[in-house]
RNA sequence: GCCCCCGUCGUCUAGCCAGGCCUAGGACACCGGCCUUUCACGCCGGCGACACGGGUUCGAAUCCCGUCGGGGGCACCA
């Protein structure tokens, strides 16, 4: 790192709202800001949005904190750790933005607002009709004392308006942007406090992210036409600007914002299907970045290292849960140590009533991890592991039916086993060899007849691993219920 | 409607800023083959894109303009 003075310290913010699960949009953008302050050598500091007293509430903070933290990604300031320029929940803020709000009165940028919510709309829908833009009026913009005196004896309530000077153009160079031009007379004089005294969004945030010494806003495309409005602020306030960097946002399959609407988006959902941290972090990160060098493979520490904001591609990017899914199988089947990996499996193991010990776990995790992608698919994988009743399907009995050595097989099979002291891998392939000699059958003739007495299927993990795995004894029962069975079918 | 952002294979992207090294590279998905007692895994191969039009230039995916297309925003939500 170059030699930064402290003031030129980055800081910089993921500033989410209570009001549901965290998702991937919005886990991508904390994750950005996670890896450039990382690779800034900056803090990152975690904000509450809780203004909205409506929606917000304390369980969705909760797991908010949960998932994020979940994903790797940890921050240096919050609600839950403290730091020197908290409160880090709006909520408990407000003495704060009315101090603020105080300055903009003295030094005029602010006016009372009279115009009811109906009114609002009447004249909106006007402009619209009239091929406007629907902005406020300014109606009460320029009201004399008496007209105010007035209309408050009339018992009207008030919202504080921001003061737009007309006509001008904010310039501000966005990160990933570059230069940004917006005309001022697009939206008009904006509300800041509500007629419940409540602050509004653009201007909490001004005075949230310039104490909190917020060098950086990184954060979804979707606030990049806030950004005027809160560059006035910053002005009327005198603080100094932040760097700003507004960010792709992220689609779904049919081009429009990722939502609900698109399945599951949360990622408490990928968590619960069984995506590991990892690969996630991994995938998020591949979402309009990508490495110098030609891998989709990389680990946190990597990317950190590697990342350069300007490096985000500026187009928005459809999500591809292929692709996620995919990186999820590579990090199961390569990326993770297997204890670790199993570790991570067990509560996977007995959401499906597959209960055994570590050792056991972990046997079958090191057998099935090539052919899983994600923990949950451990539920019809592993099902040979741990399930001794089951019921033989409608390609095994076909088989068993269309090849009439089959019977003979495993019963020769049964007898073999029977005799063995125990069953590893070799002696199974030992028996094997001896039964093809006997029976004069080989390959498919000779394994599939095994495999659907063991697993009552045609396809599924290795037999000999199989047999390995859970012993001499519940082979043998597996059998004669098989053999029982199929005689009958 | 107005404003802003964006436009390379179906999808994520490399290349664009500093024009020739691009008959445009990689990955996912899909298709085919190999491996294998099965399914997977793995390996090999295939399919497949510079939105369109005009300029600038000896030369354009790269620079400029226009068109079209997509997205976002226009709240007493954040």
């Amino acid at each position: 790192m170059k030699n930064r003075r402290k003031t030129d310290l980055v800081r910089v913010r993921f500033a989410p709202s209570p009001t549901g699960y965290l998702h991937l949009g919005n886990a991508r953008t904390a994750l950005f800001n996670y890896i450039f302050a990382r690779h800034e050598g900056g803090k990152l500091v975690l904000r509450i949005e809780d203004t909205d007293k409506e929606r917000s509430k304390k369980e969705y903070e909760d797991m908010l904190i949960d998932d994020l933290k979940w994903l790797g990604i940890e921050w240096d300031e919050g609600p839950d750790v403290g730091g020197e320029y908290g409160p880090y929940r709006q909520s408990e803020r407000t003495h704060i933005y009315n101090e603020y709000l105080e300055k903009l009165k003295q030094s005029g940028h602010v006016y009372k607002c009279y115009c009811t919510p109906e009114e609002l709309e009447e004249e909106r829908k006007k402009a619209l009709a009239e091929g406007r833009p629907p902005r406020y009026s300014g109606k009460c913009r320029n009201l004399t004392e008496e007209e105010r005196k007035e209309l408050e004896e009339e018992g009207k309530s008030y919202v504080w308006r921001f003061r737009v000077p007309d006509g001008e153009t904010i310039v501000f160079e966005d990160l990933i942007k570059g230069v940004v031009e917006i005309n001022v007379n697009e939206f008009g004089d904006f509300v800041i406090v509500r007629s419940d005294g409540s602050p509004v969004y653009n201007f909490v945030v001004v005075v949230d992210d310039a104490l909190m010494k917020i060098s950086h806003v990184i954060r979804g495309e979707d606030h990049l036409s806030n950004t005027p409005k809160q560059i006035l602020i910053y002005r009327a306030l005198g603080f100094p600007e932040p760097k700003f960097a507004h960010l792709p946002i992220i689609l779904g399959e049919d081009r429009s914002k990722l939502s609900k609407r698109h399945g599951a988006v949360s990622v408490r959902a990928f968590r619960d299907e069984g995506y590991v941290s990892e690969a996630m972090f991994n995938g998020l990160a591949l979402l309009g970045w990508h490495p110098k060098r030609d891998s989709e493979v990389i680990l946190k520490d990597e990317i950190i290292k590697e990342f350069d904001i300007r490096d985000i591609h500026n187009a928005p990017a459809v999500f591809d849960r292929a692709k996620l899914k995919w990186l999820n199988g590579v990090y199961i089947r390569e990326i993770l140590d297997l204890d670790d990996l199993t570790n991570r499996a067990i509560p996977f193991f007995k959401k499906f009533g597959y209960e055994a010990d570590f050792d056991y776990y972990k046997k079958v995790m090191e057998a099935i991890r090539d052919s899983i992608e994600v923990l949950n698919d451990i539920k019809e994988r592993a099902y040979p592991f741990f399930v001794d009743e089951y019921d033989f399907d409608e390609d095994a009995i076909a088989f068993i039916k269309e090849n009439q050595n089959s019977l003979n097989v495993i019963k020769a099979f049964y007898e073999k086993v029977k005799e063995t002291p125990a069953l590893d891998k070799q002696t199974f392939k030992r028996l094997t060899k001896e039964i093809q000699k006997q029976l004069k059958v080989k390959g498919k003739q000779l394994f599939m007849p095994i495999r659907i007495a063991l697993t009552g299927k045609t396809s599924g993990v290795d037999i000999a691993t199989l047999v390995e795995i859970i012993g001499k004894d519940r082979v043998l029962k597996r059998l004669e219920r098989a053999i029982d069975y199929l005689s009958k079918v």
